[in-house]
DNA sequence: TCGGTTACGTAC
DNA sequence: GACGTACGTAACCGAG
C-alpha cells in the first residue's frame, strides 16, 4: 500500500566504487585531522547522485571480505600482483561502512566470495522475481551481470561520467552479449586481476571468435575450423588456461545469500546520523544533496521565532532588547554591496532561543503587513547605538554599513564569527559552514533561499515567514558560535588580536568605505577618448603589420599569429597554446616590429578597460564618489583586500599610471594626504630576524638597498652603481618571498650561477636572516603554522608534504607570511589609532584608503596642520619593533602630484 | 545565456 | 617547478 511505485532496486558495488574513487579523485583530506577521505567522498557523492537520479525503492550494498576467495584457491596468482591495501584506504573502507550504516542500507558480504559474486547472485534473484535492478559499480567487469531487468551503471571515462548499460549497450560497446564477457576475458586476460591472456590474442580477435562461435566452449567445439592455423594452435596449446580463466572471470550467481526485498527498502534513513558523519568528515558541500531537507518550519528546534509587525509587538521587543545583556542580529538586504543595498528586514535576539524578525521591505502580493522602516529604525536606534549593549553579527561590517545608510550607528559590535573563524584559519567562513562545522547544526541561509528560488532572486521578494524562519535560526546560531569560537580564540592566544585589532578595525573600515574617493571625471573622459584613438591606430598598425585582422585581446589568437604565422621563436607554452605574456614579448623586442605595437596595445587597453573606463561607472549616484569594499577576511596573511572596485591596485608606474592617479582628487578646499611606511617589510624582517646588519642599517636610516649592495659587492656606499643597487633591491625583496636562484635570474640580468652566488653572499652578510628563515620553516614543520608579531597565525598543513613542489611552496609561504602579516598587523593598529584620534578631535578629515603600507586621507585645508603631524606621529608608533618605523608623508591636490 | 576557468596584468 | 599577497577584464568553453 505504501509502495505503489514499481520497485526499483539499486545494488552498490562497494569495493569497486571505493577503489575507483580512491584512484580517480585528488587526495581530499579532512582539514582538522588530515584523514584522507577522497574515496569516502566519492562513494557518498555517487550514492547521493543515483539516489536523486533514480529514486530507488530498494537498495543494498555488497563488499568483499578480506578472506581469500575460491579464485585464490583455484589460481595462486590471482590478483597476486596487487599491492597490499594501503592503510589510508583501509580506513576509508571503514568510513564507508559507517556511512552505509547511517543510511540503513543492508550490507551483503560473504566469506569466500567477492562483492561481484554477491551482486551477481542478488541481481539474478531480482531478475527472477521480476524486479527492475541497477547495479551501481565502478568496474566494467560487472557488465556480465546484465540481464533483461538488470542494468549496470558503470563508468565511462572520468570518475563522474557514467553510462547505464543494458544488454544492448553492452553489445554496442563490446560487440558481444553480456554473458559472453567472461569468455572474452578468458581469452584476452585481465592485467588488473593478474589473469594472463592467451598470447597473440587481443580484443579484436577474441571478439570475432566469440561472435562466430558464441562461447569459449563453442570455439573449442569447432576448433578445427578456426583460422589462421597459428591462432588455432595457440588456442589448442592454452586450452586449460582459457577454461581456468573463464572460471576465474565468471561471476558466481549462486552464492549462499537470499534477496529479501522487505529488508532492502529505502526506508527513512537516519538523517541525523548521516549529518553527524558528514560533519565529522567535513562533507559540508554534500549536505544540500541529502534528500528530505528539513522543511524550514517543520522543526523550530527550541527557537522561539516571532514576527514583529504591530506597534505593540515593536514596543515589547524594544523593551526586551533594552534589558538584554547582548544582542545577536542579522540584517536582510537586497545586496552584497553595502552602499547600494537596501534593508529588507532585521532579525534580533535578546537571548539564546528567542529571536524576533521585523519585516520591513518585503515586496510582492501576499505579504503580511509590515511596519514602516523609519518607525522601526527610530525605535531601535537608541538600543543599537547603545555602546553598553554588545552586539553579535556575522559579517557585522555589512550590517554596520547598511544601518549607517539608515542613519543608525551600530555600536559595540564585539563578536563576529566570520572574523573569529578567519583568525582560526577556517577555510569556509560562511555562517552555514560555521554552524555545521563548529556546532553540527544545519541551517538554511536566506541567501541560499533566495538563490534556490528561481527567477526572483532577491530576498525582498520572498515570503516573510520563510525568511523569518531562516533568519531566526541563523541569528540563534550566533550565540552558540560566540561561545565556541571565543573559547578557541582564547585557547590559541588570539583573543587580543581579535578584539583589539580585528573587531576594532571594523568601524574604521566602514567609515572608509562610506567616505569614498572623488574622481575627476572629465579628466578620465578625456583620457578615455585619447586612448581610444591611440588604440585604434595601434590596432591598424598591428593588422597591417601582420597582414590581417584578429582579436589582439585573445592570447590564443595572438599566439597563433606570432608563433605560427610569423614563426617567431617561441618560448613558454601554456595549457592552451603559446604564452604571450609581457616578459615573453619583451624578449622578442626587435625581432619583429609588431611586438612593440602589441606591447603598447596591451598596456593601453588594460589601463583603459580596468581603470579609466571602469572607475567612473562605479560612482555612487547619491554621494558622487566611488566606494570600495574592504575585505577583512580575504587574504591568507592578514592583509586587507579591496574590491568593487579594487582601489589597492590603481596604477602608479609610468606616465599613464601617473595620469590615472591624477584623476583621484580632493574636493575643492581640501588635499589628499598620504602616509607611507618606508620599507616596512624589510624593517619587520630586521625585527623578526634580529640581524645586526639589517638593524644597524635601519637604525642609521640608511638606504637599505644601497647598504645591501655595498655589503654584497664589498665596496663603499658612494661607489654603488644604480645597477648594483637594483640587483641588491631585487634580492632584498626576493628574500621575503623565498626566492630561488632561478627566480633571481629571471628578475635580473644575472646568470643562474651568479644569482646563486649572490644569494649565498647575502646570507653570509646577513647571517641571522638565514637562521631566522630556517627557524621559521622548522617551526612551521613542527606546529603547522607560522605567526606574526601579534600572534596572527597562518596554517600550512602542506609544509610536510611528500611532494617537493607542494612542500617548497608551503615553505615560501612560511617565510613570507610572518613578514607580510606583521606589516598588516602594524598598519591596522595605526588605522585604529588614527581613526580614534580623528574622532576625538572631531576632525572633518577622512581616511579614504589603505594600500598595504600606505594610508590615504582627505584633509580640508584648515586641518592640514593638525593632520600632518598626527599621521607622522601615530603611524610609526603604532607598534614598536627593534628598528624605527619611518614614514614618508606627502600632500597634494590629487594622488599623483604629491610632495 | 550563463557561470566557471584561463591568461594576463595592475598593486604592495 | 622555480617569487609572496591580492582583484578585474576579456576570452573561452561547456552546460543549460
Amino acid at each position: 500500500m505504501a509502495n505503489e511505485r514499481k520497485p526499483l532496486l539499486l545494488l552498490f558495488d562497494g569495493n569497486a566504487l571505493i577503489h575507483r574513487a580512491f584512484h580517480a579523485l585528488p587526495p581530499l583530506t579532512q582539514s582538522k585531522t588530515g584523514e584522507l577521505v577522497n574515496a569516502v567522498y566519492g562513494f557518498a557523492s555517487t550514492l547521493l547522485k543515483v539516489l536523486a537520479e533514480f529514486k530507488p525503492t530498494h537498495w543494498a550494498v555488497a563488499f568483499d571480505r578480506p578472506t581469500p576467495t575460491f579464485r585464490h584457491e583455484m589460481f595462486a596468482e590471482y590478483k597476486a600482483q596487487r599491492p597490499a591495501t594501503p592503510e589510508e584506504l583501509k580506513n576509508q573502507i571503514k568510513r564507508v561502512h559507517q556511512l552505509v550504516e547511517a543510511f540503513h542500507i543492508p550490507v551483503f558480504e560473504i566469506d569466500g566470495f567477492e562483492a561481484d559474486d554477491v551482486l551477481g547472485t542478488l541481481s539474478k534473484q531480482a531478475e527472477e522475481q521480476g524486479i527492475e535492478t541497477i547495479i551501481v559499480t565502478g568496474d566494467n567487469d560487472m557488465l556480465q551481470a546484465v540481464l533483461p531487468r538488470v542494468k549496470a551503471l558503470a563508468p565511462r571515462r572520468t570518475f563522474t561520467d557514467t553510462i547505464l548499460y543494458d544488454a544492448e549497450a553492452v553489445e554496442q560497446k563490446y560487440g558481444i552479449k553480456p554473458e559472453q564477457l567472461p569468455d572474452l576475458k578468458a581469452l584476452v586476460g585481465d592485467a588488473s586481476d593478474n589473469i594472463p591472456g592467451l598470447p597473440g590474442i587481443g580484443e579484436k580477435t577474441a571478439t570475432k571468435l566469440l561472435q562466430q562461435y558464441g562461447s569459449l566452449q563453442g570455439i573449442y567445439d569447432h576448433i578445427e575450423d578456426v583460422t589462421p592455423s597459428k591462432l588455432q594452435e595457440t588456442l589448442r596449446q592454452y586450452r586449460d588456461q582459457a577454461f581456468q580463466n573463464k572460471e576465474l572471470s565468471t561471476i558466481v550467481k549462486d552464492v549462499p545469500v537470499k534477496l529479501d526485498l522487505k529488508t532492502c527498502q529505502v526506508s527513512h534513513y537516519d538523517r541525523d546520523e548521516v549529518v553527524k558523519l558528514f560533519h565529522e568528515l567535513e562533507f559540508i558541500n554534500l549536505l544540500p544533496r541529502l534528500p528530505q531537507m528539513k522543511a524550514e518550519s517543520s522543526e523550530p528546534s527550541a527557537i522561539n521565532c516571532q514576527i514583529v509587525n504591530t506597534e505593540t509587538d515593536l514596543e515589547r521587543l524594544a523593551g526586551e532588547l533594552e534589558a538584554a545583556q547582548g544582542i545577536a542580529l542579522e540584517i536582510e538586504t537586497t545586496g552584497e554591496n553595502a552602499m547600494a543595498a537596501d534593508l529588507v528586514g532585521i532579525a534580533v535576539s535578546p537571548t539564546r532561543g528567542k529571536v524576533f524578525y521585523i519585516p520591513l521591505e518585503h515586496m510582492g502580493l501576499n505579504q503580511p503587513p509590515q511596519l514602516a522602516l523609519n518607525r522601526v529604525v527610530a525605535k531601535l536606534k537608541p538600543i543599537l547605538e547603545n555602546a553598553s549593549i554588545g552586539k553579535i553579527a556575522h559579517n557585522g561590517k555589512h550590517a554596520i554599513a547598511v544601518l549607517a545608510g539608515s542613519g543608525t550607528k551600530l555600536e559595540n559590535l564585539n563578536f563576529d564569527p566570520m572574523i573569529a573563524a578567519y583568525l582560526l584559519g577556517e577555510k569556509n567562513l560562511g555562517l552555514k559552514a560555521l554552524a555545521f562545522n563548529k556546532l553540527g547544526i544545519e541551517i538554511t541561509t536566506t541567501a541560499e533561499l533566495a538563490s534556490s528560488e528561481k527567477k526572483q532572486s532577491s530576498v525582498s521578494f520572498l515570503g516573510v515567514s520563510q525568511i523569518a524562519n531562516c533568519a531566526c535560526a541563523s541569528v540563534n546560531i550566533l550565540w552558540g558560535l560566540k561561545e565556541h569560537l571565543e573559547a578557541e580564540l582564547r585557547q590559541q592566544g588570539l583573543w587580543q588580536l581579535f578584539t583589539e585589532v580585528e573587531m576594532a578595525l571594523i568601524p574604521v573600515l566602514v567609515t572608509m568605505e562610506r567616505n569614498g574617493i572623488l574622481l575627476d571625471t572629465s579628466l578620465l573622459r578625456e583620457m578615455s577618448l585619447e586612448l581610444g584613438h591611440r588604440l585604434l591606430k595601434l590596432e591598424k598598425e598591428i593588422y597591417s603589420s601582420v597582414g590581417h585582422q584578429f582579436n589582439i585581446n585573445s592570447p590564443q589568437q595572438l599566439g597563433k599569429v606570432l608563433f605560427e604565422e610569423l614563426k617567431l621563436p617561441q618560448s613558454r607554452k601554456t595549457k592552451s597554446g603559446y604564452s604571450t605574456e609581457a616578459s615573453v614579448m619583451e624578449a622578442l623586442r626587435g625581432v619583429h616590429p609588431v611586438i612593440e605595437f602589441i606591447l603598447q596595445y596591451r598596456q593601453l587597453s588594460k589601463l583603459k578597460s580596468t581603470y579609466i573606463d571602469a572607475l567612473p561607472a562605479l560612482i555612487n549616484r547619491k554621494t558622487g564618489r566611488v566606494h570600495t569594499t574592504f575585505n577583512q577576511t580575504g587574504t591568507a596573511t592578514g592583509r586587507l583586500s579591496s574590491s568593487d572596485p579594487n582601489l589597492q591596485n590603481i596604477p602608479v608606474r609610468g606616465e599613464l599610471g601617473n595620469k590615472i592617479r591624477k584623476a583621484i582628487i580632493a574636493p575643492p578646499g581640501a588635499y589628499l594626504l598620504s602616509g607611507d611606511y618606508s620599507q616596512i617589510d624589510l624593517r619587520v624582517l630586521a625585527h623578526l630576524s634580529q640581524d645586526p646588519g639589517l638593524i644597524t642599517a635601519f637604525a642609521h636610516d640608511e638606504d637599505i638597498h644601497a647598504a645591501t649592495a655595498s655589503k654584497l659587492f664589498g665596496i663603499p656606499r658612494n661607489e654603488v652603481t644604480p645597477e648594483m643597487r637594483r640587483n641588491a633591491k631585487t634580492v632584498n625583496f626576493g628574500v621575503i618571498y623565498g626566492m630561488s636562484d632561478y627566480g633571481l635570474e629571471q628578475a635580473t640580468n644575472l646568470s643562474r650561477e651568479e644569482a646563486a652566488q649572490f644569494i649565498a653572499l647575502y646570507f653570509e652578510k646577513y647571517p641571522r636572516v638565514k637562521e631566522y628563515l630556517e627557524a621559521t620553516k622548522e617551526q612551521a614543520r613542527k606546529l603547522s603554522y607560522v605567526q606574526t608579531v601579534l600572534g596572527r597565525r597562518r596554517f600550512l598543513p602542506e609544509i610536510n608534504s611528500s611532494n617537493r613542489v607542494v612542500r617548497e611552496a608551503a615553505e615560501r609561504m612560511a617565510i613570507n607570511a610572518p613578514v607580510q602579516g606583521s606589516s598588516a598587523d602594524i598598519i591596522k593598529i595605526a588605522m585604529i589609532n588614527l581613526h580614534r584620534e580623528m574622532e576625538r578631535r572631531n576632525l572633518k578629515s577622512k581616511m579614504l584608503l589603505q594600500i598595504h603600507d600606505e594610508l590615504l586621507f582627505e584633509v580640508p585645508a584648515d586641518e592640514v596642520e593638525e593632520m600632518r603631524p598626527m599621521v607622522t606621529e601615530l603611524m610609526p608608533k603604532a607598534f614598536q619593533i627593534c628598528v624605527p618605523l619611518k614614514i614618508d608623508i606627502k600632500l597634494g591636490r590629487n594622488w599623483a602630484e604629491m610632495e
